[in-house]
DNA sequence: GTAGAGATATCTACTTTGTAGAAACACTGC
DNA sequence: GCAGTGTTTCTACAAAGTAGATATCTCTAC
């Protein structure tokens, strides 16, 4: 994210799919959630380091879940959005929505020079 | 753009910006459009730092235009979009909708917890 | 109670993208 | 030649993205 609020890319699927997780998400949720829905391949490391960059930022926040049930394994961290990260998904959208206004890329013939 | 063909996000506002300037985009018209478009301020450096990348990948191809006229100044270098430049743009929108679909920041209340 | 196995998180080292500002270049008109 | 204008190139750095290995916790089986 630079200095003018914008999300890079990974960014910006990883706060989405916290978005969608409805703050119940977590490391693997969030992997699979983008693998799914975005067909990309994602390493766990990616994703952590990119959710605790969003931390650091203020756009979503964590906590630990607590191990109560019968669940095996390390506790789970959480993550919901922050206000600062609606904020953020919305600018970034808009911003690139700005550009994409009136491209047709079928449009856009092999010589590059675009049609019409 | 990393290993799977997706775009960084401001190499897809600046590849738009190509895309619309219909193969005689240069430099200077690429960072109007995207100040114009997008809102956000760009400097021109990192305009032409994202345009030889993405010619070296082969997204965009570029060629110096003849200073023929009365114009001043140095001699234009023209770029317009290959093949490979839609194929990718198709791709980072498509991973991106993914996610997008059935997101309503509207939706997100304060708490981060979503409704409905 | 020790050993595995499963689920998750963290760490480390690195590459690619993104950014800023200054400098160089080429041409025109005086 | 000198100044002005439009444009590209260079340099050095900061932020984001990536991969793979390792650590931690909890449960179950023995």
């Amino acid at each position: 994210m630079g200095r003018d609020g914008l999300l890079g890319a990974f960014e910006e699927l990883v706060l989405l799919a916290v978005v969608r997780g409805r703050g119940e998400a977590y490391g693997m949720t969030v992997r699979r959630e983008i693998e799914e829905h975005s067909g990309r391949a994602v390493t766990i490391g990616a994703v952590y380091a990119t959710l605790d960059r969003l931390e650091a930022k203020g756009l979503v926040e964590s906590r630990l879940g607590s191990s109560d049930s019968a669940r095996r394994g390390r506790a789970r961290r959480h993550f919901r959005v922050q206000p600062a990260g609606v904020e953020a998904l919305e600018l970034t959208r808009g911003a690139r929505d700005g550009l994409w206004e009136g491209v047709d890329l079928a449009d856009v013939v092999t010589d590059g020079r675009g049609a019409s």
